[in-house]
RNA sequence: GGGCUCAUAGCUCAGAUGGCUAGAGCGCACGCCUGAUAAGCGUGAGGUCGGUGGUUCGAUUCCACCUGGGCCCA
C-alpha cells in the first residue's frame, strides 16, 4: 500500500466530465474580454490575405442546422488559415431585404398590411430584418464562429445600398441594362403586380373550349424533311384546348411536344357547326384521341397519317380570328392530363409561354391593359372590353367563324387576389433586365467560370450548364421591400434615365438617407434642380417603382465588402455555400462580377450538401425529423456539433440524427480524454527544461512522434483541400490507436514506476507534451472550445491558441526505416493478444502483465524483434517475452516469479532485494533513489 | 419530366491509374483491469461494396440501364 506513493500516477485538475455548457460560456465570454478576435487580425495584419467572403442568410427566423453547418465550416477554414498565418478576416453579412422577410412580416401582421403606407410597411420590415440579425447573430456566436460581430454587412446598410446603385449604374453605362416585357401575376381589380404568396386558389367556373388553328398552306407541312404529311390535301387543322379564351388575341404559337405521337384524323364536324357538316382533318395527341372524340361526340373517324411531334415544328397555322400566322413549336411543357395535347402559346399571359416564347424567339402580344381591358392593339370589336367579358364575344365570333369545336363549362382552381379575392391574371409587363448575351456577358461568365476552383469539381459542371442555358436576368420585382431600381422617367419624352447625373443622384440619396428615401420624396427632390432631359430636354421626372431582385444585391456584395472594408481584397479566395447557391448567389455574384470587373469575384468557390436525417431523408417539420441546433448545443455543446460538421464528408449531404450525434459525442468524449491524460502525466514535466536530444529518446516515442508528424500532415493536407472528415478521422483514429490503445497503454508502467528524472520518463513526456500541444492546435479549429480551455489549462504564453500558429511537420521524425520496423513489433503483439486472450479466457490470468510470452519468429521478424529485445515486455504490457527462433503460435502462460507489489509486474526479482523484498529490482531501486516514500 | 449529384458493414468514413481472403473506428457481443475510473484494455461477430446487364483473364473500382436519396429547374 505504501509504495503507491513512490508512484507517479497521473494528476491533473482538468476535470473527467466535459460540462461543455459551461466551459462554452466561460470561453464565449474570455475570447469576448482578450478581443480574442482583433487580436488574430492585428497578428496577421501584414501577412497574406485569405478573404472567405460569407454569403448573407435571410434574418427571418431563428437559424437552423443548414446555417449552423454554414457558418461553422466558414469557422473552421478561416481558423486555420488565421493559424497558417494568413490575414483572414471575417466579415458576416445578413440579407435583408427581399420577399422573404416580407413574407414571414405579413404572417405577423396579417391583415393590417392593408392600411400601411408603403414607408410605414418598409419600416416594420427594417425593424423585423434587424431583430432578426440580432438573433441569428447570438446564435451563430454561440457557436464558437469568430468574426468582427460588431460590424457585419447588412445590405440595408445606407453604403452597401448605395453600391448597389453604384453596380447598377456602372451596367446601364455598359448597356447590359433594359427593359422588355415578362409575364407577372396581375391583379386588375387593384391593377397590381402579385407576388406568388399573395394569390390564393379558389374554384371557379371557366369556359372549356377546342379551337381550330387551320394550317396556312399544306406544302407548310412539309417544312420538316421527315414530315410524310406535304401529300395531304383539303383544309389541316390543328386544335387546342384552353379555358381562357380571352388569352387568344395574344397567341402566337401551337406548342406540341417533341416526343409525343401526333395523329391526324378525318371526321365529320360536330353540331355546333350551323353550316351543316362535312370532312375536316383535325391533329391532336394520339394519347388524347379518345377524349377528344368523345368530348366533341364524333361518332366516326379515320386516323389516315402519324408522326412524332417534333416533325410539326415550324409548320405555319392562321389564327382563328387575327390576320396573324402562327407556328407549331415544341415545348416539353405539353402533357396528356387533359386537351388536345396541342397548347396555345401567349407568352404575355403565361409563365411557360414566355419560356417558349424566349426559345423560339416568338413576339409579346399584349393586349390587356392594366386594368384588365383590351387596349386598342386588340381587335376592333375586343376595344374596351374587360377581359371577363371578352371570353363570350370571342366564343361567339369562333362559332360564328365555325374555328369553335366544343363550348363547355368546367369548376377548377384558379388564382385568386389575396387582397380583394378577385380573380387574377398573368399579363405581360414592363420589367427591367439584365442583358446575358450584351458584350458577350454568358461568354465571359463561362469564362470565368473555368478560371475558378471549384470544390467538388463537378460544381464547375453544373454552375457552367446553369449559365449556358439560361435566359436574360429579369432584375424587377413590383415588391415594396427592396432597392428601388434607380431610374428616373421624363414625363415629356417617357424615356428611362438611369447613368450619370441621374445615377449619381440615386447615389448620393440612398447614401445619406437609405432607400426609404426614394419612396418618401418626389423626383425633383432627388434629382439636382435644373436636371434636363437628355434626350428631350424635359425638366419634370418620375421614378421607376420596380424594386431589384434581391439577387442583384447580395450579388453586389463582393463590391460593397471586399471593396470597401479595410483588409478586405478583391476577389476573394473563397465562396462557401450550400450547393444551391450555383443557381442563387454564385450566380448572381459572377454575373456582376463579370459585367462590372470582367472577372468573377471569387478565386475558388466551396459547396456542402443539405443535411438530412439518418434514414436520407431531407428534414422537414411535418417529418419531425429536424434536429435544432440550439438543441444540440443545449444537450450536447457547440464543440460537439462542430465536430459532426467535421466527421461528415460534406460534399454530399450530411446526415443528423440523435444517434449520429450520440456517436459523436463518444468520439468527443475519447478525443478530449485522451487529451486529459496526456495533461495528467505532464504534471510534473516543466517544458522549459532542455529537450532531450534525438539519441537521448527512446525508439518508442521517436516511433509515436514520426505517427505525430505523419499526422501533422495528413492533416494539414486536408485542411488544405477542404476535406474536413479526413482531419476528424486522422486526428480520432491518432488518439485511439496510436496513442491509447498502444503508445500510452504500453508506457504508464515507464511513468509510473520510472524513476522521476529518469531518462525513460522524461523521454515519454517530451513526446507526450509533443503530442498534447500539437494536437490541441490541430484540432483548435474544430474543437475550438475545447482545445481553448486545454489551451489555458496548460498556461502556455499565448492568450488563446487561435494566437499560436499549427504544428508544422519536421521531416526528421519521418524516419520510414524505424515505421516498418514498429509495424512488424505491432503484428507480433496483435498475435500475441490473440493467445493471451485464448489463456484469459481458460481464467488463467488476469491482467496481460501476468503472462509470459514465447514468441516464435524466423528471419527478418525475428531481427528485428530480438533488436528491441529488452523492451518487448513493455511493448506486450506483459511481464516476460522469450524469443525463439522457429514457427507456431506465441506460447502464453503465466509468468514465472512473483507480483512486485509497486509495479504489478509478475517478475523472478521479487523477493531478493532485503530492504524491499515485495518489490522487483527495478522498482526497489527507484524507491531506494527517491529516498523514504512521502 | 430535365440538369447536376450521391449510394462500401447498424453509424461515420478509407479503399491511385480495375488484381491477393474489401479496411478503420464507433456501436454490438463476450471478457479483462480497477494506478486515465461517469475512465482504460483485449478478443469476436457484422458487408451479394444499392440492383441488373455489359467490357475484361479479372470490377467495389470502367460503361449502360434501373431503384432509392438530395439540390436546382420545369
Amino acid at each position: 500500500m505504501e509504495y503507491k506513493k513512490t508512484l507517479n500516477l497521473p494528476q491533473t485538475d482538468f476535470p473527467i466530465r466535459a460540462n461543455l455548457g459551461k466551459i462554452e460560456e466561460e470561453m464565449l465570454s474570455y475570447w469576448d474580454g482578450q478581443s480574442v478576435y482583433s487580436q488574430i487580425q492585428d497578428k496577421n495584419a501584414k501577412n497574406k490575405p485569405f478573404i472567405l467572403h460569407d454569403g448573407p442568410p435571410y434574418p427571418n427566423g431563428d437559424i437552423h442546422l443548414g446555417h449552423a453547418l454554414n457558418k461553422i465550416l466558414k469557422d473552421i477554414v478561416v481558423k486555420y488559415k488565421s493559424m497558417m498565418g494568413f490575414h483572414s478576416p471575417f466579415v458576416p453579412g445578413w440579407d435583408c431585404h427581399g420577399l422573404p422577410i416580407e413574407t414571414q412580416l405579413l404572417k405577423e401582421i396579417g391583415e393590417n398590411r392593408k392600411e400601411m403606407s408603403i414607408s410605414e410597411f418598409r419600416g416594420k420590415c427594417r425593424d423585423y430584418a434587424l431583430k432578426y440579425v440580432d438573433l441569428q447573430r447570438g446564435e451563430f456566436k454561440k457557436l464558437g464562429v469568430f468574426a468582427d460581430w460588431n460590424n457585419p454587412y447588412l445590405t440595408i446598410n445606407h453604403s452597401y445600398e448605395e453600391k448597389i446603385a453604384a453596380l447598377f449604374g456602372i451596367l446601364a453605362e455598359k448597356g447590359y441594362v433594359y427593359r422588355g416585357l415578362k409575364p407577372i401575376h396581375w391583379c386588375p381589380n387593384d391593377t397590381t403586380a402579385l407576388a406568388e404568396a399573395e394569390i390564393e386558389y379558389e374554384d371557379d367556373r371557366s369556359p372549356s373550349i377546342f379551337v381550330t388553328f387551320k394550317v396556312v398552306d399544306n406544302k407548310s407541312l412539309a417544312l420538316n424533311a421527315n414530315s410524310p404529311l406535304a401529300k395531304l390535301t383539303g383544309p389541316v387543322n390543328f386544335v387546342i384546348w384552353t379555358t381562357t379564351p380571352w388569352t387568344l388575341p395574344a397567341n402566337v404559337a401551337i406548342c406540341a411536344h417533341p416526343d409525343l405521337e401526333y395523329v391526324f384524323v378525318k371526321a365529320c364536324k360536330p353540331a355546333i357547326e350551323h353550316r351543316g357538316l362535312h370532312e375536316e382533318i383535325y391533329v391532336v395527341a394520339e394519347g388524347l384521341l379518345e377524349s377528344f372524340l368523345n368530348k366533341l361526340e364524333i361518332k366516326e373517324h379515320k386516323i389516315i397519317e402519324r408522326t412524332h411531334g417534333k416533325n410539326l415544328e415550324g409548320i405555319l397555322c392562321q389564327h382563328p380570328f387575327i390576320d396573324r400566322q402562327v407556328p407549331v413549336v415544341l415545348g416539353e411543357l405539353v402533357t396528356l392530363e387533359q386537351g388536345t395535347g396541342l397548347v396555345h402559346i401567349a407568352p404575355g399571359h403565361g409563365a411557360e409561354d414566355y419560356q417558349v416564347g424566349l426559345k423560339y424567339k416568338l413576339p409579346i402580344v399584349m393586349p390587356v391593359d392594366p386594368r384588365g381591358y383590351f387596349d386598342s392593339t386588340a381587335p376592333e370589336w375586343l376595344i374596351n372590353v374587360h377581359y371577363d367579358k371578352a371570353n363570350r364575344l370571342i366564343t361567339e365570333k369562333m362559332k360564328e367563324d365555325g374555328t369553335l369545336l366544343k363550348l363547355e363549362f368546367i369548376k377548377h382552381s384558379y388564382p385568386h387576389c389575396w387582397r380583394c379575392k378577385s380573380p387574377v391574371i398573368f399579363r405581360a409587363t414592363e420589367q427591367w433586365f439584365v442583358s446575358i448575351d450584351h458584350r458577350e456577358l454568358r461568354q465571359e461568365a463561362l469564362k470565368a467560370i473555368g478560371q475558378t476552383k471549384w470544390y467538388p469539381a463537378w460544381g464547375e459542371n453544373r454552375i457552367r450548364g446553369m449559365v449556358a442555358g439560361r435566359p436574360d436576368w429579369c432584375i424587377s420585382r413590383q415588391r415594396a421591400w427592396g432597392v428601388p431600381i434607380p431610374v428616373f422617367y421624363c414625363e415629356k419624352c417617357r424615356k428611362p434615365q438611369m447613368t450619370g447625373v441621374f445615377n449619381q443622384a440615386a447615389r448620393e440619396l440612398f447614401l445619406k438617407e437609405g432607400t426609404g428615401g426614394w419612396f418618401a420624396k418626389e423626383a425633383k427632390e432627388i434629382l439636382p434642380p435644373g436636371t434636363k432631359c437628355p434626350d428631350c430636354g424635359g425638366t419634370n421626372f418620375t421614378k421607376e417603382t420596380d424594386i431589384l431582385d434581391v439577387w442583384f444585391e447580395s450579388g453586389s456584395s463582393h463590391a460593397a465588402v471586399l471593396e470597401t472594408i479595410p483588409g478586405h481584397v478583391w476577389p476573394a479566395d473563397l465562396y462557401l455555400e450550400g450547393s444551391d447557391q450555383h443557381r442563387g448567389w454564385f450566380q448572381s455574384s459572377l454575373l456582376l462580377g463579370v459585367g462590372y470587373k470582367g472577372r468573377a469575384p471569387f478565386k475558388s468557390v466551396l459547396t456542402h450538401g443539405f443535411t438530412i436525417d439518418d434514414r436520407g431523408k431531407k428534414m422537414s417539420k411535418s417529418q419531425g425529423n429536424v434536429i435544432d441546433p440550439q438543441d444540440v448545443v443545449k444537450r450536447y455543446g457547440a464543440d460537439v456539433l462542430r465536430l459532426w460538421v467535421a466527421s461528415t464528408d460534406f460534399r454530399n449531404d450530411m446526415a443528423a440524427s440523435e444517434n449520429i450525434l450520440k456517436q459523436v459525442q463518444e468520439a468527443y468524449l475519447k478525443i478530449r480524454n485522451t487529451c486529459r491524460f496526456l495533461m495528467s502525466n505532464l504534471n510534473d514535466f516543466n517544458s522549459q527544461s532542455p529537450a532531450p536530444s534525438s539519441q537521448s529518446l527512446l525508439e518508442i516515442d521517436r516511433w509515436i512522434l514520426l505517427r505525430l508528424h505523419r499526422l501533422i500532415e495528413k492533416v494539414t493536407q486536408a485542411y488544405d483541400e477542404y476535406e474536413l472528415h479526413l482531419i476528424y478521422h486522422s486526428l480520432y483514429d491518432f488518439c485511439v490507436n496510436d496513442l491509447s490503445a498502444f503508445y500510452l497503454d504500453l508506457s504508464k508502467d515507464r511513468l509510473y514506476c520510472g524513476a522521476k528524472g529518469s531518462a525513460e520518463r522524461r523521454s515519454a513526456q517530451f513526446a507526450m507534451n509533443e503530442i498534447l500541444r500539437s494536437l490541441v492546435r490541430l484540432m483548435a479549429p474544430i474543437l475550438s472550445f475545447t482545445a481553448e480551455n486545454i489551451n489555458k489549462f496548460l498556461m502556455t504564453n499565448e492568450c488563446s491558441i487561435f494566437l499560436s500558429d499549427m504544428p508544422k511537420v519536421n521531416s526528421a521524425y519521418l524516419d520510414e526505416k524505424l515505421a516498418g520496423k514498429w509495424e512488424i513489433i505491432f503484428a507480433a503483439r496483435e498475435k500475441a493478444y490473440r493467445q493471451i486472450e485464448a489463456v484469459r479466457s481458460a481464467k488463467e490470468i488476469g491482467s496481460s502483465i501476468e503472462a509470459q510470452v514465447e514468441y516464435f519468429a524466423t528471419g527478418e521478424e525475428l531481427a528485428v524483434l530480438r533488436s528491441s529485445a529488452a523492451f518487448l515486455p513493455q511493448a506486450f504490457i506483459v511481464s516476460k517475452v522469450i524469443l525463439t527462433e522457429g514457427e507456431g503460435e506465441p506460447k502464453v502462460t503465466r509468468a514465472p516469479g512473483t507480483k512486485c507489489e509497486r509495479c504489478w509486474l509478475v517478475l523472478e526479482s521479487v523477493g531478493q532485494n532485503k530492504e524491499h523484498p515485495a518489490l522487483c529490482e527495478r522498482c526497489a531501486a527507484v524507491v531506494s533513489s527517491n529516498g523514504p516514500a512521502q
